[in-house]
DNA sequence: ACTTAATTGTGATTTTTTTCACAACTTATT
DNA sequence: AATAAGTTGTGAAAAAAATCACAATTAAGT
């Protein structure tokens, strides 16, 4: 049951998760493989194979609960336990993402920003304070922080991240077009933005 | 020699192109497969397979040209040909990418953006215009356009992407977290943060 | 009650990707 | 000049992922 599911596999079951919460809206019930399959371009025994890792199971000539199966992909991808999160860096990018309410309804909480323009200090942005970065330490010793998200420019991301580091913080979701060289048990989750669109500009030759 | 690269490899490509930008701001020349394979965490013949790709070669006992390697990443991957961009809503998310001056340094000139609040249209960012959701179709008209970014709510996404695929866009970059339905000859990518979020969430499970 | 069509779940096969292993080469050192 | 150490480039092997194929099942229509 506990077989790690590999990158690829989650990143489809996020879409399926879309299509789910889609369906929903819709009021529709069930849904079938070849139906998810044909809506994501891929092969519909993938997407059974995939569901196979969820404990879940579907009903021959009907298909899957649409309820069921999206409360299985959330058990599994793990948010139902909600994590507490700090924004580093209140600029345009830091800024969006602290206004994204969405981002509680999956579990992650957005508890405040840092940045060190002293225009920036001292305001809210969504109702979360800004707070100048050398305050971080205080911060965190006082509050329980499971991630930083990382919304600074390039120059500054590894400075930062060495002392995210030193403050004991874990995980680092990185939207800054650097990779950081940080200890191994610290996990990185790059947020490429420029590198996903190369990575798009390259489909986009053919 | 054109041989399609595949979408792991691509994306491992925009990481070297990372490091390699990164390099040349510090000043330093040639960098070895090691190196890089060290800073992402993975094999190093890996490395040197992805680069066999590029029609570049490196040196025995030296390793590449940081310069050298970079332009031919930058030259496959495409952005040396500029695409033209409009922004579809310009809620946080919008603001953020119109903002973001360095779309243009890797081929990608946003042009305009759209919404449908009145309060927002006429006005400008970052010295783009923008315009209302109606006057697609003759701004179209007019103006070369390459593809569409999509950040509007989940509700209106689709309902949007099938005004731009009768306005013959080709490529739709989407961050709605929702799986559009398009033609087959329309391609999309989708940047779903939230899904993102969900297999880093996975991740920090274990 | 019977037939048909649609669907799941999964073992087997194929394809793709990654890793291994090493010859060939190059630079630095002795 | 000889030796040692670090690299590239690539064919072969191993591992991982995707696809195929089909038995078992179920719902709906006749």
């Amino acid at each position: 049951m506990n077989k790690k599911i590999s990158e690829k596999a989650v990143s489809r079951m996020t879409l399926y998760h879309c299509i789910l919460t889609d369906y929903i809206t819709k009021g529709i019930d069930t849904i079938s493989s070849p139906q998810m399959a044909a809506l994501l371009g891929i092969d519909d025994s993938q997407v059974r194979k995939d569901i196979s890792f969820l404990n879940n199971s579907g009903k021959c000539r009907v298909g899957y609960l649409v309820k069921e199966l999206k409360a299985s992909i959330e058990k599994t991808l793990g948010f139902s336990k909600p994590k507490n999160a700090i924004i580093i860096g209140a600029g345009n990018l830091g800024n969006a993402l602290a206004n994204y309410d969405n981002f509680s309804n999956y579990g992650l909480n957005v508890i405040a920003l840092f940045d060190t323009d002293s225009q920036k200090i001292g305001t809210t942005i969504n109702g979360k304070n800004i707070y100048e970065v050398a305050q971080l330490e205080s911060f965190i010793k006082n509050t329980d922080i499971d991630m930083a998200i990382l919304t600074i420019p390039r120059e500054y991301a590894q400075k930062t991240a060495e002392l995210l580091v030193k403050q004991n913080i874990k995980y680092i979701w990185n939207f800054s077009p650097t990779v950081l060289n940080v200890p191994t048990d610290v996990q990185v989750w790059n947020e490429n933005l420029m590198g996903n669109f190369l990575q798009f500009a390259y489909k986009m030759q053919d």
